[in-house]
DNA sequence: TGGTATGTTCCAAA
DNA sequence: TTTTGGAACATACC
């Protein structure tokens, strides 16, 4: 479900919650989805306080006293829910922490795909992370020596997180489509203007993302806007907005693609 | 009923 | 060595 934006945005809503905290309990109910067990992610956070909430890619980080941290991803279906005690348990519930008080942070998620990570000294999953895009470090100049380093299709180099951290399907889709790109483009094959194009529609894309809190296309994720906006994204059969053209759907990669066939062409134009 | 889903990982094949 | 394809994970929705 979520990408950057999106969890971007759970972070900031949670933060005032959660800062603060002391865990005095953890239970798990799907074990897979505790990592290195739920009993080690028990033992690990109990008795903590969670001194800060941060996002680093699509993981959401809880730093915890004494040299912790708990890292949770939401893969597909997972969310946050807070439950004041005496508060109805909303559906799907895999895990939840307790804390001091009664109130609980739950970890819902209909497809149990997500993932809690318990790590002490060492174990941090996002050290494989890619460029986090919405960096100062992410310019121009860096996205066009990640696309000339490589020759991969464009919408897999982009959805590659050990290449550049936090974007999805969505995001991807939507900032092919502003830079005039097709994603099946080779990235050794797009000139120094066409990276620079790209670069500026990655950080547009997320920006916008940020400022409309998210996308929310389906029960999973409530409160966004974003999909009121997309240019591309779910358009299929419908006329592009720039040109008019039919946007066509295509797999790529094994993921749903969305394209202008006029406004972004495989090929350039030869001189 | 079958196809589809905002994600990642693992292995095989090119 | 690098990149891609397919399956797997598991469930809900239309």
């Amino acid at each position: 479900m979520p990408e950057l934006p999106e969890v971007e945005t759970i972070v900031r809503a949670y933060r005032a919650r959660v800062t603060g905290r002391r865990i005095e309990a953890f239970d798990c109910h799907w074990a897979r989805q505790a990592a290195p067990s739920v009993a080690a992610v028990r033992r690990g956070v109990l008795g903590r306080s969670i001194e800060g909430i941060s996002r680093r890619g699509k993981f959401i980080r809880m730093d915890l006293s004494g040299e912790a941290a708990i890292f949770v991803h939401l893969r597909m279906s997972g969310r946050f829910e807070w439950l004041e005690p005496g508060g109805s348990q909303p559906a799907h519930v895999r895990a939840a922490w307790r804390f001091a008080g009664g109130a609980k942070l739950l970890f819902c998620d209909a497809r149990k795909f997500g993932r809690i990570i318990f790590a002490a000294n060492g174990g941090d999953p996002t050290g494989r992370l890619g460029i986090e895009p919405l960096s100062r470090q992410f310019t121009p100049g860096k996205l066009a020596e990640i696309l000339d380093s490589r020759r991969r299709r464009l919408k897999a180099l982009l959805l590659d997180q050990t290449v550049i951290a936090g974007l999805g399907n969505i995001y991807t889709d939507e900032a092919l489509f502003r830079a005039g790109l097709h994603p099946l483009r080779l990235s050794d094959q797009v000139t120094r203007g066409q990276a620079q194009l790209l670069h500026a529609s990655i950080r547009a894309v997320l920006n916008e993302g940020l400022r409309r809190n998210g996308a929310s296309l389906d029960w999973v994720y409530p409160g966004g806007q974003m999909q009121n906006h997309f240019r591309v994204y779910g358009r299929d059969r419908k006329p592009c907005v720039v040109c008019g053209l039919t946007i066509k759907y295509l797999k790529v990669g094994q993921r749903g693609t969305h394209i202008c066939p006029s406004c972004q062409p495989l090929h350039d134009a030869p001189p």
